[in-house]
DNA sequence: TCAAAAGTGTTTTATCTACACCCATGG
DNA sequence: CCATGGGTGTAGATAAAACACTTTTGA
């Protein structure tokens, strides 16, 4: 059984080196349904998805999201959103807020559970399966047209990832695997919309430990290539226990 | 219409000048039910309700919630609920967390949208209504036994609390209106479960304008009395709007 | 006059900020 | 050899931490 009035928005965040991009979706509600709830008797998701955002008809975009059954946790339901969306199935998730004004939806009374996910769009590509009517980036301060209150949970969304990447290493889930420090740098101006100091910014992640110095270098770039560092998962987990004094601002 | 899948519990912290404390509930599901929801047919709500652990009929505490009716807005219903239980309609609520493990009820698939709530409760009497079998003060590190995943609940509510004490100041809606500088340090003594240097933590309160010196003082203590203050309104909606450089740790 | 908590400054140490030039690479 | 971004250090300012004694009050 779908849950008529609960609804998971996951808003997907991605970056290709020089912004950060937000996936919204125009679907094609027949065939996903199809494909997500097979159990489900036809007529009634039918109903429920077409009177949903992610699934409605009407031009504007939405943020991805689909009804919750009610045989699926919550947070595994956001990610099975995500990874039908993008075919990626290990990326970062995090619940942002959940909305629950009466007429956010209207004729209905839809609470939707706002997560957002970090990508890196550049590595793993887009699935752009048979579902998906359309399926694109956008920066998310020149949105187009959203349906209901998806331009606030974007809004939202964005709020709460950059107070979050201040305090928490989460930034280089935005990143491939191997990155240069610009690129990491690059990563928290977009995020947080402004300038920092490059030798500031490096000192401070050195003192962390958080990076690793593959050896490897840039190749084909006209100019000196720059050095590839990846994610030390030992020093993060332990930050994360020790309450984390990563501070970035 | 009641949404069945959905309800809303409040984590209700106080402060008592010495800890730190949560407020649960035993409740009588009959009387509160008509007092909360009386369009609402009996039985219908009856059921409902007698499933919810925050009404059901066993020996556990519960975190005070209920399940949401359609026409009432997410955020108005946390504080309907902390009205309900408290007599107190000017409290300072915060959505934490939304939990919908798919066993986290047995025999219901109810996801619940947690809040905090900050109250003092030296100033502000709890009213014990009819509704209320019982209604106490737990110390949240010494829960007594709670109903489904109820103790999650505080737990993490606590977790969001140490959190946001640190960066926006709220703690003051912890306090009366006229505190002492011991008090306010003791608060975040409490909270974050450390003690603190009284000069330095004096030195960075003093910096921030926060507090008013209100010319009065402590009366009938039995030692030096304490300068009374009041949290300067104008400062703290300031401070919110420039992104508030609020840190104690 | 005693007990109990209030109140107050200075020195040391760590962190943050501002700032400018040489280096490596491909075209 | 030029254009482009990569990479580095130091000095001054600011904030954090450590630390102990005097004051006020009621009993």
């Amino acid at each position: 059984m779908i849950l008529k009035s609960i609804s998971v928005d996951c808003v997907i965040f991605g970056f290709d080196n020089q912004s950060l991009k937000v996936l919204l979706s125009r679907q094609n509600p027949e065939v996903i349904l199809n494909q997500i709830n097979q159990q489900e008797s036809w007529e009634e998701v039918k109903h429920l998805f077409e009177n949903h955002p992610s699934f409605s008809n009407n031009p504007s975009w939405n943020v991805i999201g689909a009804h919750i059954p009610s045989t699926t946790d919550l947070d595994a339901f956001a990610r099975e959103i995500v990874e039908n969306a993008t075919g990626m199935n290990d990326v970062y998730l995090q619940q942002f807020h959940c909305f629950g004004q009466v007429n956010r939806v209207p004729n209905h009374r839809v609470i939707t559970i706002g997560y957002y996910a970090l990508i890196n769009p550049t590595h793993h590509l887009i699935r752009k399966s048979v579902a998906v009517k359309a399926l694109e980036w956008f920066d998310p301060t020149a949105l187009p047209p959203l349906a209901f209150d998806h331009a606030e949970i974007v809004q939202k969304a964005l709020e709460s990832l950059r107070q979050e990447v201040q305090y928490r290493p989460i930034g280089f889930h935005l990143l491939p695997e191997q990155f240069t420090l610009t690129e990491f740098q690059s990563l928290y101006e977009v995020i947080l919309g402004k300038k920092m100091d490059t030798r500031n910014f490096r000192k401070k992640i050195a003192n962390m430990n958080l990076l690793i110095d593959t050896g490897e270098k840039q190749k084909n770039v006209s100019h000196r290539a720059a050095k590839l560092y990846r994610f030390d998962m030992d020093v993060y987990e332990q930050l994360k226990r020790e309450g984390l004094k990563f501070r970035i601002e």
